[in-house]
DNA sequence: CTAAGTGCAAAATGTTTGCATACTT
DNA sequence: AAGTATGCAAACATTTTGCACTTAG
């Protein structure tokens, strides 16, 4: 659960060079896998999971579970959307797989309820809402 | 996607009366092969798997994916209940991993304000809230 | 030098499928 | 009799782990 990298090593900037320069995209660790197999410079896959767990709790990458079947996917955070001041939550269309970024207000209120009536305290970053987007209602 | 059951066979009957036993509380299907494995009378665990997927298309049950990783969860749905006032919502903990199901009609207000300020239609059954529990804050 | 990182192959996990047999209607 | 349902074992896909080896600090 808490891994973070310590070492700068080569797969490491590799993994970040290839998250970089894709931003906003999501890929799944298979996607990451064989782009890398297709490359002189490969990375073995128990490396690519175990930097993308620690990647994901240094909050470099984002983890999306878009259902219990399909690989799980991830998506690069740029390190200036990540300010306590402009919470983001997401929103993925279940049909055309769109994501939607809300900065609302109103949404912050679910987090105070939350933690209010119910105890519980909210993580807007990896909590995804999922539904239809206006267009595939 | 679409399998529903034609015949009354005995090992139908037996899984519904298994869930119809548990109303509101979630299972897995490997909790449910378990307990057919300590029973006399077992099941098959592609029948299982069979019986849950069509039961979950007839609406009887309902599916829920917590995360990637974990098994998928099942709970029975009571067929004569209102379906507005039984939406669950669900919180998992980042933390101990336990996972809190919620009958909240404030919670219901985000779907609503979701929908009207943002045109996205919210699908209760596959959105999950995580963030930490009581315990683990 | 030492702790951390790497990569292979094997294990673990959860779910699906092929197929011969048994059951419902 | 005809078409489903069953259940075993094997296949599957994704992710994790054991372990000997390498590397960064």
């Amino acid at each position: 659960m808490n891994s973070r990298s310590q070492y700068k090593t080569k797969q490491r900037e590799m993994l970040l060079g290839y998250f970089e320069a894709v931003p906003g995209v999501h890929v799944t660790a298979g996607d990451v896998c064989n782009y890398f197999k297709s490359q002189e410079a490969s990375i073995g896959q128990s490396t690519i999971y175990r930097h993308l767990e620690s990647l994901v709790d240094e909050g470099i990458i984002q983890k999306y579970n878009i259902d219990g079947n399909s690989p799980a996917c991830f998506e690069y955070v740029k390190p200036n959307s990540h300010k306590d001041t402009e919470i983001c939550f997401h929103c993925k269309c279940e049909k055309c797989g769109k994501l939607i970024h809300l900065r609302c207000d109103e949404l912050k209120a679910v987090g105070v309820h939350l933690n209010g009536e119910h105890g519980f305290q909210l993580d807007p970053v990896r909590t995804v809402f999922y539904g239809l987007c206006e267009n595939c209602r």
